[in-house]
DNA sequence: CGGCTCTATCGAACCGGTTCGATTTGATCA
DNA sequence: TGATCAAATCGAACCGGTTCGATAGAGCCG
């Protein structure tokens, strides 16, 4: 590989001169800049991220960490932020922690240490310890679905109170009242946020909610699975179930069916957030899904600005929260 | 950040001896071991990775390049990969090159100067230059899914041809002889394999494969469902549909419900390769997975190989094959 | 023509490690 | 006690860039 010194010795300046030609051309005279050029063609030099990151104490990489890449919802956040951190000359590297807090940190971690330019955060902790974690670094950070109450940085996200009561008011339209709600994580926002848009949309209707119809899905396959079941088995069943997120909400899905109840007709069922070949799934999920679009580009354009421009860097931090929308199927049915 | 400096001047030793304890502890006195231990806990010394990679040549990353990582396929994979490299003190950045040949190559480039220890990587190219520009790179590389003639590296994959023929036997058994095949891009390794498969056993059977009966479904979404349209309108329909991929599968079947037919009443369908909540898509869709968990566990094992030990670099490439598993549905029926 | 200001370029230090040949230290043996 | 040799440690060069103060030269003015 040609270094920068190949291509000052060849175009018989120093190193420092080919340096600022490729950072500052303005400051190089027009012929020295035409020397440098050529010589670089001929020896085919391309700068060493590596050793620039170090010199400059910054890369030009941006951190992408989720709990679930596989997840079309980051799928879509991902996909936007690429597109235009590549159009600004960034490179996003994208980390999965699986949902692990402490691999999240270690990722983190990592990225610090690669000097990355920003970080885009959906995040997974919420303790005192991991708040001061994030606050100790020193680096852009757009977080991220998760609204963690002490991180002190920009955050981009859906309106999760709105998302849970739209589908609680939509059920209660249809006539339903026994209304069971399958709950993610108690120490997630989204998860506390969607389940209080249902209690107090249902307390608002005058309707009571069954402690028994309330079971714990933590967001996960199994977990949601056995939260249905455990509410298909109940004698006094419910007449509707809303999933907290989709994985809940299918895992329910499946319990019925593995049971051999029919959806809508035994039960109706609605969800908050779209999966993947949700257009292929019957009966079809009625859900609220995220402006998954909207939420990758403020989330980028925020990130870049931050980024790039030196008073975005100590603007004071900001909330963009993005209203859900209703997306009808027809797994609900009127009682 | 404390520099490794701070370290020797703080254990009143040389740089290069700190340097030396770390990478082998083994050559440096007891004594001087635990006053260097001593010092970088007093310090809280971590060592700049870039400036590592810079100095080694190499860095401790492995790049995982794939062309869509939602898919579960690529997921699965790059779960064992991470799993595998975080217990060997690796760190797997993830990239999706969303099937553009050219981007692909991009983050490859990117890779490759982040000084990447080596590189799981899904082709997505096929033409000489990309060969060449392959074969180019001097960096450990585990090829996986595509098999691309020409590249001279180790593969990890399924047995395609296999696949293809199982399900085409599966639907000859059940009686099915007009029975449609939605392939892949001609160009891709997986895509005519399994058209092989599907070809062959119908020719072994004795069994016409009708022209009209084979459409370009790219493994995409959109081209899929219109492959499946045109299969639809015919007038001599066909009586089972085999989609050479998930996507292109599970396209027909959206194309079939929007339509009004029934699978598998008036058309079965079987596909190659899972799909998530494949459990809860009416009817279970009959299909041909791979062993994912193998895949990505080879995948790992085979290229942290190559990367720790020196004569594993030099060893010749060598291809891995797995046998594809059926998992029967309820999406094709007896005629 | 001397003095002054700009502009263009350069040299050296630096980012934070690794590496390897050279040197010191200490033990062993004649 | 001095020679020999291995083990421990060190110094300097290096990886490949950036940065900034210093310097040389050009252009302008009185």
């Amino acid at each position: 590989m040609a270094t920068i010194r190949d291509v000052a010795k060849l175009a018989d300046v120093s190193v420092s001169t080919v340096s600022l030609a490729l950072s500052n051309p303005a400051r190089v005279s027009q012929k020295t800049l035409e020397k440098i050029r050529k010589a670089i063609a001929a020896v085919g030099f391309v700068a060493d991220p590596l050793a620039q990151s170090l010199a400059r104490g910054r890369s030009r990489m941006i951190g992408f960490v989720v709990g679930n890449v596989g997840n079309p919802f980051f799928g879509d956040i991902r996909r936007e932020l690429e597109n235009y951190a590549l159009d600004h000359e960034h490179f996003v590297v994208v980390t999965d922690s699986s949902g692990k807090t402490d691999r999240e940190r270690a990722m983190v971690e990592h990225l610090i240490g690669l000097k990355t330019a920003g970080l885009a955060l959906a995040p997974s902790g919420y303790d005192q310890d991991y708040i001061e974690f994030i606050a100790g670094l020193n680096v852009p950070i757009v977080c991220f679905d998760q609204k963690v109450a002490g991180i002190e940085r920009d955050f981009v996200g859906s309106d999760n109170y709105l998302a849970g009561a739209m589908l609680t008011e939509h059920l209660l339209q249809l006539g339903h009242r026994r209304i069971a709600f399958i709950t993610g994580p108690s120490h997630m926002h989204t998860a506390t946020e969607r389940y209080r848009g249902f209690a107090e949309t249902m307390i608002n209707a005058g309707v009571d909610v069954n402690p028994n119809f309330i079971v714990d899905g933590q967001f996960t396959r199994t977990a949601g699975y056995e939260a249905a079941m455990r509410l298909l088995i109940q004698h006094e069943r419910p007449t509707a179930i809303l999933g907290a997120n989709n994985t809940v909400a299918l895992s329910a899905l499946q319990a019925m069916q593995e049971l051999g109840f029919r959806c809508p007709e035994d039960i109706s069922l609605a969800m908050i957030d779209n999966v993947q070949w949700s257009s292929v799934i019957t009966p079809r999920i009625t859900m609220v899904v995220q402006d998954t679009l909207a939420l990758g580009s403020i989330i980028a354009r925020r990130l870049m600005h931050r980024i790039r421009s030196p008073q975005g860097a100590v603007e004071p931090p900001e909330d963009f929260v993005l209203a859900p929308k209703f997306v009808p199927g027809n797994s609900c049915r009127r009682v």
